[in-house]
DNA sequence: GATAACGGAATGAACGTTCATTCTATTTAA
DNA sequence: TTAAATAGAATGAACGTTCATTCCGTTATC
């Protein structure tokens, strides 16, 4: 087995523990124990338990940001744009309850809250896609002039909650319904 | 002083201290510390930190709950009445920061699920107001006939992620963007 | 055979909870 | 009226457990 293997399951188990147990319910012993490496064998690939955390953040996000950029219509209005982007939301962590779960419980977090700062100020100074099409939407008055933090939880939060509530048996989120918060939520920000 | 007193004294830190800190933030110890009172004692009034934890959460939802169930105008159309409760809402948790982030914490733990969980199923077979408001809708034909849980996250999910920004720092949410957010949750629940 | 990787027992800090003891206020006895 | 007796509230040191991290003997790789 080479090193990419062992640092793949680590991360692996990882995931499958703290989502399902919570941050605070998932032993580094078990995270080990899961993933068949000696306890000691973590800490050669990740500092800590916070950077071991943090990074598989990282890799998540990048997951579900990939599934967005993918085939997107960068060339229709922003309205077809927006449905295209939280579809596949959607879709992707209706697949991956592990994913949503583990962003969930990151965001609901301290981690949470300091990534939250960071991404607002925009200390990374990186291109936030999303964060762009709301942007673009305001400049061609399709949606509205609000704060941005207003225009992210209109567009995000109910379908968000909606995911989680799919995800616990709460709520049934087939196509259709899912079809029905898009349109919520572009009703909430369209002008 | 007397019993009540120690009690409150109990509680009012722990408010602070699990809302500042987190659930994991805040040892009974430090609890004990900041009540003025011997880490013992608090198990003269609590039979363990859950149940610390759960009455605590019983109380603050009793205060925002009186807070809209006053003055409610019970005779009046179902959107007028809505944002009677949602403007309430807002304004108990701007006004209570320490009470708004014990809540949020509370629903983002294991207590919160167990707690949605047997709101939903009702197991306690009591009234609530809120429910029964978004029942009368959807049979008036008000509001859209979706599930409940969809209809709550629709109304409130919104709501309490702007109140969060706003104790966080992340958004200034003044009158008058507490009415663009509550009049954007009740276009997305009209027909 | 030298070097790096690995495993898992050992370590020590942190925490919830307990309990023997102290303190305080109230009742009883003289 | 005063002093002893009692009840039970309050205390905080101590306990047992859990957990992240370290350490070191063993194993694999070149």
């Amino acid at each position: 087995m080479c090193k990419k293997d062992k640092r793949t399951d680590i991360m692996q188990a990882a995931m499958e523990l703290l989502a399902e147990q919570g941050f605070h319910g998932a032993p580094m012993a078990q995270i080990a124990e899961r993933a068949g490496v000696g306890a000691g064998t973590i800490y050669r690939y990740f500092e800590n338990r916070d950077v071991l955390i943090t990074e598989l953040y990282s890799e998540i996000y990048e997951r579900v940001h990939r599934v967005i950029v993918s085939a997107h219509p960068a060339d229709r209005p922003i309205r077809e744009r927006f449905f295209h982007i939280m579809k596949g939301f959607i879709a992707h962590y209706k697949d991956h309850p592990l994913e949503y779960r583990y962003i969930e419980q990151f965001h609901n977090s301290p981690y949470g809250l300091q990534h939250r700062k960071e991404k607002l100020l925009n200390v990374t100074g990186d291109y936030d896609f999303i964060h762009n099409l709301f942007e673009e939407g305001k400049k061609q008055q399709v949606i509205k002039d609000l704060p941005i933090a207003m225009v992210f939880n209109l567009a995000f939060a109910p379908i968000i909650w909606s995911i989680r509530d799919h995800h616990t048996g709460f709520l049934d989120l087939d196509d259709e319904l899912a079809e029905v918060v898009v349109r919520s939520c572009w009703d909430s920000l369209k002008i």
